[in-house]
DNA sequence: CGTGTGACTCAGT
DNA sequence: GACTGAGCCACAC
């Protein structure tokens, strides 16, 4: 193969290679906690890129993942495949108390493995 | 290689 | 609480 050659479409690549690291980071989410998309992407090694980790949680009805567990900044539910009720049923089977569309206990079971470098842009 | 897209996030109104 | 604008990012086409 050309070492120069940064051909990044097709089969046989390592395309996705951040998709990989979202999905294991999500699997690592114990029960009854839960990440946002920013946290995950920042274990995933991108934490601006809580966009397209969102994108990639789209297709996680093709994973083993438990996408329900990934919310949205601030405790909010995020979005959830055309079923936003039945994430926040799992969610609060889970144990996590759920209010409207937000986590009551949210900074209580936000699940973190130790990132809390957020490069936040200037304000 | 350029463009469009979206289960995001923040700040302001 | 709801809506808008701007910023950031990986991925499909």
């Amino acid at each position: 193969m050309s070492p120069g050659h940064t051909a990044r479409r097709g089969p046989g690549r390592q395309a996705g290679a951040f998709r990989a690291r979202v999905l294991a980071a999500v699997r690592r989410i114990p029960a009854g906690r839960v990440a946002t998309y920013g946290d995950v992407a920042a274990v995933a090694g991108q934490p601006r890129a809580a966009r397209a980790v969102g994108n990639i949680m789209r297709d996680c009805r093709t994973h083993d993942v438990p996408c329900h567990r990934v919310v949205a900044a601030g405790g909010r539910l995020g979005g959830f495949g055309g079923q936003p009720g039945l994430k926040r049923a799992l969610l609060e089977a889970e144990g996590i108390l759920v209010r409207s569309s937000r986590i009551r206990n949210f900074e209580d079971c936000r699940w973190t493995p130790r990132l809390r470098t957020r490069t936040r842009r200037a304000t």
